[in-house]
DNA sequence: CCGCATCCTCTCGGATACTG
DNA sequence: CAGTATCCGAGAGGATGCGG
């Protein structure tokens, strides 16, 4: 592009190279892998939802949703679908009475986790000075 | 908990133990600073701001909204004054006329978008295989 | 050029009740 | 117990036009 040259890159560049073939803006956002598994990976109660089974191998229904607090059956019988779907989530059905679903993690899942997990320890740890940065913008 | 003994816990316990102080079930959500952040810092859209801010060092209003394609004005904007209140983006205005309004990343924001690059990576290489199970399970 | 104000649409998500 | 079905309200977000 033209105006590209305008601007200097940042320092790391190999990173961005790769991840911007996928996030040109010429290429129309559904036609681009990362938004499309973005949209469901980083969605905000999947993440809860992945999380809690990253730290419990195996939850029924109920107790996620005790767990991932707040969440209504809709969204998490829709999000563990589309988890599942993705590759994300197993699911596996007992046939007793009343009926048993466990929950846990693929591999893939768990690989997934794992990066996740860098990811909120960031903000746990963070979150201080996030709150903190907000306080004083409100007071300017 | 009585509960919690149910089940084993996975192997990867001292992180997931700072991280569920803070995401145990007990602690209503708007007392969890994690996903108080996490709702700004995993946004769809402010990940591919914060992107490409991290791409380009110093971006205007107009350009960023090409990249982010298919941003509107009111997102990108309400975005942008969130993303600068917790600190992750610096607003520079310069008092030409017309106005010329630079947008780039903070220390603060450089640290978030490095770990966000890791996450971005990794989906960016296993999105193929998203896609094939997404794929497969739609098939059964 | 930046970005707010307005309007209007439309999807997401919450609550509840019900079934295999 | 594990969800589905239905209804409904809120609010996110798109389009546009204007003002600083």
């Amino acid at each position: 592009m033209d105006t590209l040259i305008e601007n200097q890159r940042v320092a790391v560049p190999k990173k961005l190279e790769k991840m911007f073939g996928h996030l040109d803006y010429k290429n129309p956002p559904e036609l681009c892998p990362v938004r499309d598994v973005m949209s469901v990976a980083s969605d905000q109660w999947s993440i809860l939802i992945l999380l809690w089974l990253g730290y419990y191998p195996v939850l029924r229904f109920n107790k996620l949703k005790k767990y991932v607090y707040g969440i209504s059956n809709k969204v998490l019988s829709q999000r563990l679908k589309v988890l599942e779907a993705d590759g994300y989530v197993s699911r596996k059905v007992y046939a007793e009475v009343p009926i048993r679903v466990e929950y846990g993690l693929t591999d893939f899942g768990k690989s997934y986790v794992k990066r996740l997990l860098d990811l909120t320890e960031w903000m746990q740890q963070n979150s201080p000075k996030v709150l903190a940065n907000r306080e004083k913008y409100g007071l300017i």
